[in-house]
DNA sequence: CATGAATGAGAGTTCATTCAT
DNA sequence: TATGAATGAACTCTCATTCAT
């Protein structure tokens, strides 16, 4: 079984961290997604500040910049998205496994309305999330069609990541007023259908 | 006294206008279309009137709202898309029809970055724009979708205005950095194979 | 007589401007003097809007960056002193003249604590100032001086702009607490008597 | 039981003082001498204490007041300059002493950009560093004066405070963007000039 | 009707200073 | 004592919107 490493600190060496800092910290994510999720990440910093019961000055300290912190927030559950392909891996058959784990990343897609824009941006300071992504859910992604294939699906020839980012499009929007939170869930099937189509 | 002709003005009821008042309505909508398209449908007030040429005032007497001038631009261009659908059926067989109009419909959308979201902002401001969409996109799908059916094709049973959307969020941030301008189209043809997937 | 040239507007080509609009400019001008002689030319913004009745937007309209602000202030006076020179130089012989003028100009900087920190801070911001300080003030001086030796005075062979930038210094921190007024002037004059001194 | 040497404090009352105290206060001036002339006095704190390896509780601990950090620096150097006096005195006649001297005294002022400014600023935090000024260099240069006027050189009767905030004027924004390092040199040696010369 | 000057709320960001660890 | 995390006031700047001209 793989190490599943949990990045979730700004920066990769917070050797230590004082247990208020440590508190605030996770205080700053929590909030973070949830203001995200509520209002885009565009939301005033002041707001998630706010909610996390911290100064500016606070969130400012921990993330520098606003993409410090909407990485820092995606990455925390694109870990866990990852982390739960292996244990669907383990349960079901290649082909439902692939399926299944399209929709677990659906899930996680949720409440990231900027994901996909944040990733697409061309802004610098998003590369590392976008490496991440393509680090982390792009080969999750390779692994499940590859196991599919082998066991024997007729697969169409797509860029994992790509897809991956359709997916992630498809769900813009969802849990949004006035639309059913069922809906992108079918535009994901029959995307997921057209990936099993005979023909390109 | 001056000739008084009837135009279609942003609100619903056609009134007299002024050969100037036309003529500045005119730009405003060029205008827009041409600043949305380079900085999406946030971009400021000012660029845009300055782009057409007049003051600000003057925009906001004609679009007292920015979701009126919005919709304002994206009318236009849906009945362009609209009218494009009669040629389209009368030049190719049911089937081949219903793709080449879904993608004669991804042109519209390229820049048209804010469309997806302002329809499913749930801001009542854009009620009229959604609504205009239902009365004519959707309908134009279904008659389509209908046709290839008669035609003899196995199509999957989706709402039309559900996947027009899905179209539509497939192509967010198309031509967006690093990002191949057909990427969207490879992603919106898988769609539509798993349109006619056989299982759902 | 030559004509004399008033630059008091921000940008060179504001053809016709509103009665309002120009009053908002002179105060603006006016309040900002005051504040820049009270509290230095890093003074908040908001402090000279405040003062001069207006919103902080309408000192931005007029002046984009602090720099403009601060050049527009000091080219008024700067222009007022050259003008001054004329009439020093038509009424003094030219050894007293230049005297004369040298203090009318200290006069000058008696309010203006920033001026030699922008035209020697290296921003090119000020480039503008310091040019115009150049064209107008430096020639002012170096005639003044060639007037003198002229006459038959033995000057020091000086750079007209050192010079300038030298008696700017010496009235830095002038009319602050705890300093006469007088301390400035007599400390120009030690600079006025060592140019007329026979050994460099 | 360490041992306990015995160092000039930041206040008035030398005291006992840990070691590891006094690494820190000499690490603290040396670092605040090089901030100071590089960025000058209204450089952050935090970028002092850094550059001191301690944190910024320790600064304040030593240093309460920005002044009370700016005065030990200036104060430090001063002595030095105070001590230089001696051994030019020794060296020279006094009119050539009385030159020599005060070229040593603009060189302490070459970093000490904020030197002026804070002696005239009549913030009573810096009285003490102005009580030392007019107790050391003043009279330092009182007596330069009397040698020399001794030795039978013609001397104006300037007050010795103000020539020496005159000269530091003149070294104000020496070493700065496109002034050469010569030109306070040139200006002070004008008004040493000057100060010989027999009318006032 | 058209203009664009004025307004001012609101967002980002920095940094002096305090104080829990 | 030393540390540096936290705080929040203060500042800059932008832009949607109004309204005098």
């Amino acid at each position: 079984m793989p190490s599943v490493p949990t990045a979730e600190s700004p920066s990769d060496a917070p050797r230590v961290m004082r247990a208020d800092a440590r508190q605030n910290l996770d205080a700053l994510l929590e909030a973070a997604k949830t203001e995200f999720a509520a209002s885009g990440v565009d939301t005033p910093v002041r707001a998630i500040a706010d909610r996390a019961g911290v100064g500016v000055g606070t969130l400012y300290r921990h993330f520098p910049r606003r993409s410090d912190l909407i990485s820092a927030v995606f990455r925390r559950e694109m870990d866990a998205c990852v982390t739960a392909a292996t244990e669907i891996e383990a349960s079901f058959p290649p082909d439902e496994a692939l399926d299944r784990w399209i929709l677990r990343y659906t899930e996680f897609l949720a409440t990231k309305q900027g994901l996909a824009a944040a990733l697409h941006s061309g802004d610098p300071a998003y590369a590392p999330l976008a490496d991440y992504f393509s680090a982390r859910l792009t080969p999750t992604l390779e692994r499940l069609l590859e196991s599919a294939r082998r066991s024997g699906v007729r697969i169409q020839d797509v860029d994992a990541g790509e897809f991956l980012g359709a997916v992630a499009n498809l769900c813009h929007g969802a849990e949004q007023h006035g639309r059913s939170p069922a809906h992108a869930e079918r535009m994901v099937r029959l995307l997921l259908a057209g990936l099993r189509a005979s023909d390109g």
